[in-house]
DNA sequence: ACGCACATGTAAGCCGTTACATGATTAC
DNA sequence: GTAATCATGTAACGGCTTACATGTGCGT
């Protein structure tokens, strides 16, 4: 039922395309919240038959015609009556995790790939969310309220993808001096 | 499908219940992977169709019957093969962040008392992963290699629920200097 | 001619959530 | 008698994943 109140959420700030959208959760709404281009362009049918936003074709010239979404009365009271409801911590699904729980089963060099792997994703993606900081975020006390707490969002990446740097670290280092000892 | 694979990764330390096994994902593996009890009952049933596990059923006198399941040899290989294939990181969808990228909109009140709600969870989760360190994995040194693997995954968890609790923290920080600056 | 960015959709199937359901034994 | 712990299930619904599908305009 949330992803409908994640988009009404981002559209609130300026109407908006199923595209640009698309583009939005992978950059920028992915560390809370993701969501495929199909699931996006389904809620945003589903949104208009409810009337929480409002579609508005718009013919280009130089480019394929869009369609802008902007939200209703309808839509905003929706949102802000769900903002005050109480909510509860995200499930988590981490797979890493459960081949690290059974990882003595396999090979370590098969386990600590993985690691490798994931800590260049997650590095990779700390650094995108070090450079929007430094692009959108540099002077905090003269930006609006609304900018603020989108940045408080962007802390939340930046910390969540700093820890699993770290903890790949020290999970690298232990299986790595377990090399060490079995040498 | 990785329901499954947890199930074997937690059946194949040893044999156990359903009961037991939603204990389990309660206390040790929520920090990773999160199932109800009905959900684990019928993968469990799925799994014993497939012939990934074998069930027992236990006569008691002074509780009420069980049905014990082992890991089969396909069970164990099924396992092993989705071992060594490479995972992608889960995906997230935080009720929370959405309403603080919203949080503009109603008022801060709401928001402190979501924060701090979040905060307090987060705290008790980590002190019960603290509890556990200091019960189960005070010697890792003379500790099986499952016990070590084991103990990262904790390790996980004890990093995830600190950096909540951090997180929340510095956006209390930052809600508090505000309503300062609006006396 | 080809690839890329722009732009929007449909449909099947699987999985998770929610609600419902039952019953034994122990301890107070 | 009643609450807590032990113990195991069924069924409907809704949302997410995966695969499929189409087409424009620009740059090289």
């Amino acid at each position: 039922m949330s992803l409908a109140h994640t988009i009404l959420a981002s559209l609130v700030h300026h109407p908006t395309t199923g595209y640009e959208l698309v583009k939005d959760f992978n950059e920028r709404i992915a560390c809370y919240w993701q969501a495929s281009q199909q699931q996006i362009y389904r809620e945003l049918s589903r949104m208009e038959e409810q009337g929480w936003i409002e579609g508005e074709r718009v013919i280009q010239s130089d480019r394929p015609n869009k369609k802008l979404y902007r939200v209703t009365e309808l839509g905003l009271k929706t949102l802000k009556d769900w903002l005050v409801q109480p909510s509860n911590p995200a499930a988590i699904r981490e797979e890493l995790l459960v081949k690290v729980l059974a990882g003595y089963l396999v090979d370590i060099a098969v386990i600590r790939a993985e690691l490798e792997r994931r800590r260049n994703y997650h590095q990779l993606r700390l650094e995108h969310y070090y450079q929007t900081e430094q692009e959108h975020f540099q002077d905090l006390d003269s930006a609006t309220l609304s900018m603020q707490f989108t940045y408080r969002t962007l802390r939340r990446g930046i910390r969540y993808e700093a820890d699993w740097v770290e903890w790949c670290d020290e999970t690298l280092d232990w299986l790595n001096g377990m090399d060490q000892s079995n040498v």
